[in-house]
DNA sequence: CGAGCGATTGAAAAGACTCAACCACCGTGG
DNA sequence: CCACGGTGGTTGAGTCTTTTCAATCGCTCG
């Protein structure tokens, strides 16, 4: 199994254009910046960039999700944040120039664009609709953060499940969430064996079913009654 | 007494010209903008804003400290942040127009200027350092988040309060920690009395010293050992 | 077919929460 | 000046939640 991904620069089907931050370019704008992007595939669990890495550039996710983490001293992963397709990837830590505090890997298949640090900032520096879509982004991320790390402090790992469930309920929109339980167990922050046991409970309430590596949340209702 | 606080346009010693954000501005500019502030005093316990308050403004603080928290449905306070003097508090919203997802709160006495939302919008659009200085704040405290998010989701209550406590350490910055335990309880997430109890081993353990609403650090290094 | 990973279950132990009571300090009004 | 009430701090005991460890099962891939 080869660990090289194929690179290609032409990508027809580039999320670019239709990323929430990229609407505010002219077409001209992105026809540039077409020719300083590399596009490539990447298997399951390919890693983008760990921790202690130095930023080079950011990436576009076209498809797949990828999932933002960090890893404890004994291995344990916590992860924060999973990121779509149309999201840009690893641009907070080119601002500050600090390496990155957190790694970033794949889920699942992944079409993903790489835009250069210097490409990067060009662009945001001639453009300030942009730099007011990226604060505008990071305000939200940092809100919705308030809300996961309240969530985390006060509410027993029942409640974190049902909550980070209702959050990937959003992520795979409409898809059934498609994750190993150990993923989803360093999501929740709880030992893989618990989580298991809590799945089984939503299960026998008729709240969700299980399958292989998947789950299908059949009563959104009643789960987000429990976390709000 | 008075729940009014008393209003002055002009403060010598307003921090202004001190706060990290500001540092970008020219005279003029902080001329101009030392018209439209105002300043006021705040006692101890007093609501800068709350929950689904609408956005008016932001508040550059002089002195005291502000915390930044959402409040649960059965009435629990978890404590996401503490602002202490130089911080600007209440931008985030500002960008989406959303109300607060959070409140925030004087704990102790304070000094804070307002500045309505106009006038602070109009000075970062027309000072695209201004911009930049937001997005390294804004992702630097992305960063302090998924860390404190981390360690949330995966630490026993005991190095919870450890990594609380290294937080608190900087912001109090050389002064003891001042805080009632409660507060200290709603910020690492648990209940009171075992906040108590650990504190109580903490000591035990020599790692600090307690007094009525106060804390004294005595040995840094091992409690950051246990963090990390 | 065998290895290995991911999923699952059971049982015991540890950790944290709840409830209930009590103490200590502080400012107020009589 | 002192009793009073209130807030904040502390302690103990019992209970529930969650973790840990150990073992088993099923499926996929080489």
């Amino acid at each position: 199994m080869s660990n090289k991904s194929h690179k290609y620069n032409i990508c027809e089907s580039c999320m670019l254009r239709e990323s929430s931050l990229f609407k505010v370019f002219s077409e001209d704008d992105l026809h540039d910046l077409e020719t300083s992007k590399s596009c490539s595939s990447f298997k399951r669990n390919q890693l983008l960039f760990g921790e202690g890495n130095i930023p080079r550039g950011v990436y576009l996710i076209n498809q797949g999700k990828i999932k933002i983490y960090t890893t404890g001293e004994e291995g344990k992963e916590q992860i924060i944040h999973i990121a779509k397709a149309g999201e840009i990837v690893g641009f907070r830590a080119m601002f500050s120039g600090d390496p990155y505090k957190v790694s970033a890997s794949t889920m699942e298949e992944c079409r993903i664009c790489f835009i250069g640090k210097s490409d990067f900032l060009n662009l945001v520096d001639s453009n300030k609709s942009l730099l007011n879509s990226l604060i505008r982004e990071l305000s939200k991320e940092l809100t919705e953060r308030a809300g996961f790390i309240a969530n985390m402090a006060q509410s027993s790992v029942r409640v974190r499940l049902a909550y980070v469930l209702m959050m990937l309920d959003d992520i795979y929109d409409g898809e059934m969430i498609n994750m190993t339980r150990e993923d989803l167990a360093n999501f929740v922050g709880t030992a893989t064996e618990t989580l298991i046991r809590l799945l089984k409970d939503f299960k026998e309430e008729g709240l969700l079913r299980t399958h292989i590596r998947k789950i299908e949340i059949l009563d959104r209702d009643r789960l987000l009654h429990m976390v709000k």
